[in-house]
DNA sequence: CCCCTTACTGACCTTAAGTACAATGCCGTC
DNA sequence: GACGGCATTGTACTTAAGGTCAGTAAGGGG
């Protein structure tokens, strides 16, 4: 398998040249079409001096030539990577990363997998997990619930308590308990957790069997 | 690296064997923690049968242990793929994978890569995007929860009574109320709704603290 | 003007939740 | 064998949560 570069700076160059000896390097992704590489080959593109947005025509490219993408920064975020691994790239790293985690990267990718930074990973599950569609249950009916009302789910969505939510809304805790029962009926759960599990888009317990 | 299997049904062992000659197999996730692995070891996670959240415990207790879990399936899903993932597994395969698909996947999570279904990978980052960009919010610390308190705890984070989990766990009422003092002392949360949340890596309203 | 919805509140009650202060038995370590 | 962590349970207590059965008030149709 071989590893194709694509970086302007040519510092770089030499850890990867240290983690793979038989690895070419070019400036721009253009000339890696021009290779007419025969073999499927891993493209790493560095994206240092560059704007998100302005890897990503080159990230499709690549992967639309079939190559496996990982994209490298110095400055990795959560926003970035989210952005190259859904435009179709397999990893995201470190500039600086050891030429053995290079290494370990190539093999991970080259046979199917997805790299990403560890703490990265963990986050992106987050984040789905709230924006999945839960098939079960479904979206709750947040339509039925009048003005006042959601504001009540919502603050109960966040872990707010009764006493809380009237001191935010300046109302009886009373009225608070009013509300509650009526967005209880009309969305379908028993109990505040129900709720705060039903705003965030969270299978609950008795959906699950 | 040796492979580790956990399954209660007999014959899906039989294509684990043909992958992996040299494997270990169990029939519970406890057994694994007796075995005392020296080596770091890749653990496959047979779900057969079993809930989504009957699988998240022991999924947790494996991955506490620092094993990387792969969870298998025969009816693979969207959300409980992320789930399982975002629990700490860091594959997600099907049950009748091939004996060659096995030993890719197991080459992909040893060297700290992450597998799943190819659509899903799609489909999650494409989520991913959708949700939102929220500032930091960290993992809760569930390594300090000993096994109980996890069994607990994952049912709070779907919406279970203290009731419900007393009967699902076949203890007394009283001892749930116990394992959530601890639970809530060990996260930082003050009740069973802010756990939830917690558990679900949903930022409550006053965790500012 | 009456009806309905929404918002708000009171007094009262029941129950689930959570805490305080214990005790017992099982393991594994030192 | 002493010690600590874990799991379990008991009694008793305090409080938050939720429901019952009311009532008042504003606002928009018909």
């Amino acid at each position: 398998m071989k590893q194709l570069f694509v970086a302007r700076d040519g510092r770089v160059r030499e850890r990867w040249q240290k983690a793979f000896p038989d690895a070419q390097a070019v400036r721009q992704v253009g000339e890696v079409a021009a290779l007419a590489a025969a073999a499927m080959q891993t493209v790493w593109l560095d994206k240092t001096g560059l704007d998100t947005i302005e890897v990503l025509p080159s990230l499709r490219e690549a992967v639309g030539l079939g190559y496996r993408v990982v994209v490298m920064t110095a400055t990795p975020s959560e926003a970035e990577a989210f952005r190259v691994l859904n435009t179709g790239a397999v990893g995201y790293c470190h500039l600086e990363s050891a030429p053995e985690q290079l290494r370990e990267i190539a093999l991970v990718v080259e046979h199917g997998g997805l790299w990403m930074l560890p703490e990265l990973v963990q986050r992106l599950m987050a984040l789905s997990l709230r924006a999945v569609p839960t098939p079960a249950a479904g979206p709750p009916q947040l339509n039925d619930l009048t003005p006042r009302e959601l504001m009540v789910a919502e603050r109960v969505a966040h872990g707010a308590s009764n006493r809380e939510i009237a001191e935010a809304l300046d109302i009886t805790e009373r009225t608070v308990k009013a509300h509650m029962s009526t967005i209880f009926e009309k969305l379908g759960v028993r109990d505040r957790v129900q709720l705060a599990l039903a705003m965030n888009n969270i299978p609950t317990y008795a959906t699950v069997n």
